[in-house]
DNA sequence: AACGCGGGGCC
DNA sequence: GGCCCAGCGTT
């Protein structure tokens, strides 16, 4: 039996129309590719058809601001791609004259662009045999060949991009790389795949042994952290409040947020009172504070649990260097941020 | 090699 | 609650 075309008959069966597969144009599927780094199409397609409509070339995308960029990434996650987006087409219209790279060594330079994404454009733009190695890789090749290296580990990758390598269909790397994704993506899933239909169901080396939850092995990562924000939502006599943009190499970077007091344990009034104080906004000013969300809002990344509290500063005053509440909506936020002003009556 | 980086969906 | 997702950059 042979895997190759055996990925490329079932994919011809059970590809899904997806926009992106209706076009070779790199700056698209480059677009698409690093929307899709660790999320599901159905979270990513929506972004996709924003950015294509909104920045049709990469000129376009150039030209933009990295906020408005942002902004239009806002609710998506790991911000570093947009940055990372952004910083690369400039690249590309700068100094490439807006000619896209056409070989995996081109491409890999980009920012934000690794062995998986310049992979998968130097074989679906431009034909190139390389091969690509993504979750839904490891997942099906480690079942069907039973492969218990740890696949978050040097050696496991090696091990894996190793074996894609001799699999690759020569003649159409194209399909082949889409076809062994979508098979991890559609047939071969994390839980609760249906085996029975399987074009593999006869040699899969973890079926055999009734161990497919067991694959692929991948190395515990530790326990994710509790942080404890504490966000001051400051509200003015001239209806304004204030942001502040997040610096520094953190989480959300270049993303705004209300002004944060972080707190080693879950905040009390006296103790958001006291850091107030550090306040220059509110120097010398009467206002009065209150607790919006008397339940901590616990906001789950896959690092670190953040427990939340808004606070509201109401102020008997004016606040000149404030921003409009009914500007709110212009910056890029975090979806915590987001939320919470779509929820609260301004 | 290990860690930081989002948000949503599934079980 | 834990795990996964068309991974990458930094240290």
């Amino acid at each position: 039996m042979n895997i190759t075309k055996n990925l490329i008959n079932w994919y011809s069966v059970n590809k899904r129309d997806l926009p992106w597969r209706n076009t070779v144009n790199p700056y698209f599927i480059w677009l698409s590719e690093i929307i899709l780094q660790q999320t599901q199409v159905a979270q990513g397609l929506p972004y996709y058809v924003k950015f294509t409509s909104k920045f049709p070339t990469v000129f376009d995308l150039a030209k933009a601001r990295e906020s408005q960029v942002l902004k239009l990434w806002q609710g998506l996650g790991y911000y570093s791609r947009a940055r990372n987006l952004h910083a690369s087409a400039k690249y590309i219209v700068n100094e490439l004259n807006g000619e896209f790279p056409n070989t995996y060594n081109e491409i890999i330079k980009l920012k934000g662009v690794g062995d998986y994404t310049a992979s998968a454009i130097a074989s679906i733009c431009f034909n190139e045999i390389t091969p690509v190695v993504d979750g839904n890789v490891f997942r099906a090749l480690s079942r069907i060949y039973g492969i218990s290296t740890p696949i978050n580990t040097s050696k496991g990758f090696k091990e894996f991009k190793a074996l894609a390598e001799t699999l690759i269909d020569k003649r159409e790397p194209a399909t082949f790389n889409q076809a062994i994704m979508e098979f991890g993506a559609r047939q071969c899933k994390p839980k609760n795949p249906d085996c029975n239909i399987c074009p593999f169901n006869t040699k899969c080396v973890a079926l055999q042994k009734n161990k497919i939850l067991e694959f692929p092995v991948k190395l515990k990562s530790l326990k994710v952290k509790k942080k404890y924000f504490n966000f001051i939502v400051i509200l003015s006599s001239d209806k304004k409040t204030v942001l502040e943009k997040r610096e520094g190499k953190g989480i959300w970077q270049n993303l705004y947020q209300f002004p944060l007091v972080e707190t080693k344990k879950t905040a009390n009034f006296l103790e958001i009172e006291e850091r107030l104080k550090d306040f220059s906004v509110l120097k010398d000013k009467s206002f009065s504070l209150s607790l919006y969300n008397d339940v901590e809002i616990v906001h789950k990344l896959s690092h670190q649990h953040l427990h939340t509290k808004f606070w509201v500063v109401t102020l008997d005053d004016v606040l000149p260097t404030g921003i409009s509440i009914n500007k709110l909506i212009e910056f890029p936020v975090p979806i915590l941020i987001g939320n919470f002003i779509e929820r609260f009556n301004f």
